[in-house]
DNA sequence: TATGAATGAGATTTCATTCAT
DNA sequence: CATGAATGAAATCTCATTCAT
């Protein structure tokens, strides 16, 4: 039994450490020159292993890309729901992303990858792949609530279906992360991207808030983001 | 004497069928999977005759996305001219570039192909690539000036760098397109593209728009483009 | 254990495998027309193996010529220290050379090759192909030292820089070398490259020595190399 | 008749034109690197132009060879004859080497080009290419003369073939030339060039002479050279 | 005669994936 | 379970040569 244990952990870890070692990779490098063989060295394991542990290259980054939004679900979901306004969850929304931003970068990864795997998403979804969307989908409805929240209690725009909006706010969301995700690191500068962030979220919320809405509520602080410095694997280094 | 003009025409004629056929498969395919054995087949023309008209494959991409870039520019420039203030010419601007699209997908490629070429830019310059981006950067001034205008005249938000706000505003824009342009499948639905880029564009205005402003700006009416089906090459077929 | 063992010196053999059929091919059909899919072939590998073994096909060729450059060091330096006199050591190394033709004709591959890669050398040395040379350079030294000596003891001419004389009279002696390896004919004829070997090192010797030298040192007899016949890989076929 | 006559004269004159822009590409750039494109550009002809002069690429550099082989001949035949010795008409010969090179470097050509289109010439003979060689053999009869002469009148060594002789002689002189040709011109160094050949040509007149010959001719003065710049056409620039 | 245009054949290199041990 | 080794398929680009006009 004992021994089992160790096994099925062990099995876990490997998966961990592999999934980890590609994560770092797409952030050093970006989801394109990411390679079978990098991933391999990185893990210190043999190409071959890889494919005891992941049918192919997509679905390591599937995986990849499932946690980072599972992870980002479970970080936003109880915050949102203790505001006590559409407009104000979605604004805590933001305020998640930034901050889960801050901590991993993961977010980065997410979109990087998803439209890498399947570019359509979140307008289109390619049938091959359903099933993949699990998690992804999770976030669409979760926007999808903040949204439909919004518009009843008339603090977001009406006249819209909250399903549809999501997906076209999800993608005017992660646009920005596309675009620096297909950056290898050494390019990119974090605080850029933290700026950045910020502008397009507070259009999002501007374009989608109420009229005479709370200013407050419009515009998002960067001092809610931790000012750190990420080495090469993403992990943060404390200043 | 007639005969060296038809041979010039004829050049650039071939010129144009591979340009074009780059194109059709650009959209129909993607840019990533996008090969020169390919284009040779949809040209009906070998390989090493691509290399006569064109210096390598990127020259292809660019001499495609520069084309895409230029008409677009000179569309919608003397449109946005009229305008009578800064809401009313953002608001042009972005029915042109559905109008646009509504004829020929160019703009489709535009961004696809900058996302391959460039994938930082407009926010991060690769400046090895300087020189590039004459006609991409036509278009960064374009919409700068358009929102400088607002701003002066009030209709729009203040406080923000037009320049840079600009390029933020290019990214979301072209991020919808980047979307769809990655998607590698032979029949888009161009109406639900069309749908897409009306409510982004409509968060985009709303989100940039002033305090109180007129809401026939801040709504873009589909009606106004043609509702034509686009075949797999991105032909018009009247219904 | 020994399973580590195995798996190690199959590699090396492979290695070997790999350099040994480019040699044969060189010497069979010439440097320039040497091409990774021959080689391939040859060794009943896929082009993708060769990869795994050599980073490039310059790699293979520069391994070819510092294997047969340092076996050559290696079979005539200790010989030529035995000499008694400069003249002497200068006869002892052609002496050495055809000995080691005779075995292997793998002085053959080092010219060829050499001239392949830098064509220059050894008289103009291009500096981005500097490392290359470590053994190349070994045989410029061994030469020098040849002359050097022989211009102290007065068995050799004078008036001359050892290091420059040597570069002139490497690539006197590579020149015949270089032009029998280009020859792209399946069976050369090796009596007919020694003999004409023995005629242009007797050239060397004598107008290298000083005046009234022992005749006995200016002639290199035939019979000190073993007359085998070669077969298409160099190979030796004993009669 | 004037017509046809004038008709034959250009023809004749384009031929020239095609045989020296494609020598001074062969000089400038080495022989390796020659393309029918790189002749065509030079001399605004098209390639299939060159095609109605020129059965193949490799006539090309057959007639530029013959043409500076049967140069050399007819330059060298007469000074060679007035010499009263074998060894001066050795010496001579060397002489006139070195004064043919600094005037156009045509030479360089010869060699260079030989070594590309039959390897193995002059000691081994391709039949394939069997007339190809009517001025090449004119060089090895012009040597083979002089040396079967000083054999007979006792100022070079005795007891070899004339004829095999010769071809050695001739590979090793060229052995210099065919270093050199292989270099594109930026890296050439003219001067460099010339001492090179002048401790060649010494070590070979040494090598050939009989003992105790007049020290006078076994040496060759740099001084006889005229020191031309060469413009990257060859053509001589007085200073 | 001259040529613009076209091309077949081939070269090097990369990478996800499989298989024998 | 782990892996070293192998590979097929593909991609970009080059060049001597031919052909229709």
């Amino acid at each position: 039994m004992g021994i089992e244990e160790r096994k099925s952990r062990e099995r876990v870890e490997r998966r961990s450490l592999i999934l980890n070692k590609a994560k770092e990779l797409v952030l050093e490098r970006g989801v394109t020159s990411l390679t079978m063989q990098d991933i391999a060295q990185a893990a210190e394991l043999s190409k071959a292993t890889l494919y005891l542990y992941f049918q192919s290259k997509e679905a390591i980054l599937i995986d990849i890309m499932d946690e980072a939004a599972t992870a980002f679900v479970k970080f936003a979901q109880p915050r949102v729901l203790e505001a006590t306004s559409g407009l104000e969850a979605l604004h805590t929304l933001w305020a998640s992303y930034l901050t889960l931003f801050g901590e991993s970068q993961d977010v980065i990864v997410l979109t990087g990858i998803k439209n890498y795997i399947d570019p359509g998403f979140p307008l289109i979804v390619d049938e091959r792949n359903s099933g993949i969307y699990d998690s992804s989908m999770k976030m669409v409805g979760l926007i999808a609530d903040v949204l439909h929240r919004g518009m009843a209690d008339g603090t977001l725009i009406k006249g819209l279906e909250p399903e549809k909006l999501a997906r076209t706010v999800i993608m005017i969301a992660t646009s920005i992360i596309d675009t620096v995700a297909k950056v290898p690191r050494p390019s990119r500068d974090a605080s850029l991207i933290r700026t950045e962030m910020c502008r397009t979220f507070e259009i999002l919320l501007r374009g989608l808030a109420a009229q005479n809405s709370d200013p407050g509520l419009l515009a998002l602080s960067l001092e809610s983001i931790p000012d750190i410095r990420l080495d090469a694997a993403g992990h943060r280094n404390k200043p």
